[in-house]
DNA sequence: TGCTACCGAATGAACGTTCAATTGGAAACT
DNA sequence: AGTTTCCAATTGAACGTTCATTCGGTAGCA
């Protein structure tokens, strides 16, 4: 089981952006495995070739899209820009991802308002957490944002980029670098220095 | 059944608060009835005697707690008082609302990322909800805040206070007034007119 | 006598998971 | 090159369990 860790196995693929699909649309208790596999068109049985159960799927699938997010946050990135251009740039990003993956940010919603994400301790990802964290504290040392925990604001910005998301979404509105803007400039000017 | 609309069942209360707190506890679909039935003292059957299913168990409870919510946030408020303050005064109860009933919170949240939500149209609340955004029109009207579409404020600073009470609370800190200030600032100075 | 509240064992459907059987392709061997 | 061996990949029917819901019955009250 979980042999091919490097190859690109196309089905383990398929079962994957499925599950995120139906999650989405039905929720983690509405969708069955059995529809899963009728939707990523493998047997049922072929599932359990790649994860061990429903609740490992949903566990790998909760990091493979943590990672996707991660990675497009990143993009564009540049460590040698001035401060403020490198978070507006991050929460530009943040912000595009959602939008242009609604499955993904529902299932994050989701996910970490649901059971799993107390039962499975983030190991890896509080390496990630820590550099958010320096990063904020960076801004807080260098005069721009106020003088906050900086663990509170991962969560907050975080709370305001999917609740506006969320919002253009189900008004399906189609939205512009103006509307990013405006999101965007919410955020900060909640955070920064007055 | 569903008889007593009016009565103050004692059993039918004690139903409700049990599947809120299960539901936090171990997510929709980690709740049977029998475990529902368990905690709240009463038989498997007795739950039928008072809801439809299942699922009209839980649109009940939403209905509830939303309500609940809605009080909360009315509390001490004066029509007659300056604007800010009274934009001040919502916040601060809301806030203090999820600080103070993390259940029902935890509940709200997963509520709206759930199918439930989709399917359940909300029906009166519309009214509420029309109230709550021409509060917003007047406070844009009233040079208070930026010219942003006042639809999206609301989910906009649920946002954020839903992201800051459940940071304080998993921190487990012992929070203030000063805390619930530096959170109401965030949200003041992201959306007012600079 | 009839009605409401309540009980909890029984029911049956749905679900996650298993497994014996089949396929296919890549080595190993002749 | 042809044959055999081997094992990962895949299938889907079958299994056992869990769960929401039902239902026949009891108690108390009007």
């Amino acid at each position: 089981m979980n042999v091919q860790l490097e190859t690109n196995s196309s089905k383990r693929d398929a079962i994957l952006n499925s599950t995120l699909l139906l999650i989405k649309e039905y929720g983690f208790h509405g969708t069955p495995m059995s529809q899963i596999a009728k939707h990523a068109q493998v047997a049922a049985g072929t599932i359990y070739h790649y994860f061990d159960s429903k609740e490992t799927l949903i566990i790998e699938l909760y990091i493979r899209t943590r990672d996707q997010l991660t990675e497009a946050l990143m993009e564009g990135y540049e460590q040698s820009s001035p401060y403020k251009d490198r978070f507006f740039k991050l929460m530009h990003n943040q912000y595009n991802f959602y939008i242009q993956n609604e499955p993904a940010m529902v299932f994050l919603e989701q996910y970490v308002n649901s059971p799993f994400a107390k039962n499975f301790p983030e190991k890896d990802s509080i390496l990630f957490k820590e550099k958010i964290i320096s990063f904020f504290e960076s801004g807080i040392d260098g005069g721009y944002f106020k003088n906050i925990d900086p663990r509170l604001l991962g969560p907050t910005i975080r709370g305001t980029l999917v609740a506006a998301a969320n919002f253009r979404l189900s008004e399906q509105m189609i939205y512009s670098e103006d509307d990013i803007t405006e999101v965007v400039q919410i955020v900060w000017d909640g955070i920064k220095r007055q």
